[in-house]
DNA sequence: TCTGGGGTCCTAGGACCC
DNA sequence: TCTGGGGTCCTAGGACCC
């Protein structure tokens, strides 16, 4: 009995910028960047996604959007229509499950599927893979790249290496040599900050990672250590899972301009609560903890919470919690760029206890 | 270049309990 | 005089992911 999985990782193609070519014909064949408002290169904000012809001009994800305007100024600029993304991305996720034993949703766009004992070896979940682009391509009209691999570490780093509407194959016997040549920066958990890191200690390629002792790495990054040489080996025993609980649920805001009137913070909380409360009775949900953050004009950022010795999911008490947990931020001469509202400690309903429903 | 908004997970210190 | 040890909960900050 081996007990080698075969995963697939479905990845949704440059998604929100997909859809919006879908919906609007016109767009195909321009760059198309779906974020913030540029407002002739004023815009604050950043881009949530482009499509690969904005890719071009240098483009990219989480690039704030004033810079976007500078290097692509005759792109076409879209707001999200985060609603829009949600439906599409549930219609793709309902195609998508009935062929894994097991499927996980990362996220709007993302799935993991184990279709270990639906395939008998790598070519048939090759051919899988090409029947379920071609079919969310014929049915949703949106492209995906897939990446498959003996668990979910290789399987998400396959789907990445060829984009868009690629397949990457990488049976076990191939994962070492694989995982080897990529950049440490590939590997999840592995950002800005901590590539950092390793490029002090002269570590840039995963294959160099594996040749570092278990011991600096540990006596660098704690824990976390481990898990990074493990990646740098190719394992990951981590199974794909249906179960998802959620464990907090917020909404924050930048503000058009920074502020500096605590009348203008509290209504924005009361409108931020007002929203997302509306989910907390729709889901069933109550909490016990209320969090705020805040972020003055430098992005220095700071969080205060309050936790109740009871669960509850009344508005009121989250808006007067919320408020009093600012009042230390205000009137101290500083201005304010965001404000936020989250709850945590979640006592979930049973609607609640189901699958991601992004 | 000047940094969104939705989240998750980790760490570290302090309070408190037995 | 010089002060345990383990567990749990809470808070604040930070890194990271999509």
């Amino acid at each position: 009995m081996s007990n080698d999985k075969i995963i697939l990782h479905l990845d949704l193609d440059a998604f929100f910028a997909s859809v919006e070519e879908r919906e609007h014909p016109k767009y195909k064949g321009k760059p198309v960047i779906v974020g913030a408002d540029p407002k002739n290169g004023q815009g604050r904000g950043v881009v949530a996604t482009c499509n690969y012809l904005a890719r071009e001009f240098g483009v990219r994800s989480a690039m704030p959007i004033s810079k976007a305007w500078k290097l692509c100024p005759r792109g076409i600029y879209v707001r999200p229509n985060f609603e829009l993304y949600a439906k599409v991305s549930h219609d793709i996720m309902s195609l998508i499950k009935k062929y894994p034993d097991k499927f996980e949703q990362v996220s709007v766009d993302e799935g993991f599927l184990d279709v270990t004992n639906k395939v008998k070896d790598y070519e048939e979940a090759e051919k899988l893979a090409g029947k379920i682009k071609k079919e969310i391509l014929n049915k949703e009209k949106v492209t995906c790249s897939v990446g498959i691999g003996p668990n979910k570490l290789i399987a998400k780093l396959a789907s990445d290496y060829k984009k868009p509407y690629g397949t990457t194959v990488i049976k076990p016997e191939d994962a070492r040599k694989f995982i080897s040549k990529l950049n440490v920066r590939k590997l999840p958990g592995i950002g800005p900050k901590t590539e950092a890191v390793l490029k002090e200690l002269k570590i840039e390629t995963v294959n160099q990672l594996a040749k570092t002792d278990v011991k600096t790495l540990v006596d660098t990054f704690g824990v976390f250590g481990y898990r990074m040489h493990e990646m740098s080996l190719g394992i990951d025993e981590s199974e794909v899972t249906e179960e998802y609980e959620t464990k907090s649920l917020g909404r924050e805001t930048t503000f058009e301009e920074d502020v500096d009137n605590p009348e203008i913070v509290f209504n924005a909380i009361g409108e931020l609560v007002d929203e997302f409360h509306e989910e907390i009775i729709a889901s069933d949900i109550q909490f016990k903890t209320v969090s705020i953050k805040i972020r003055y004009e430098n992005f220095e950022t700071h969080t205060r919470a309050k936790t109740f010795e009871f669960y509850t999911n009344e508005k009121q008490l989250v808006k007067d919690a919320a408020n009093q947990l600012c009042q230390p931020f205000l009137n101290i001469g500083r201005k304010i760029r965001l404000v936020g509202v989250r709850v945590s400690g979640l006592n979930l309903g049973e609607k609640q206890k189901t699958l991601k429903e992004v």
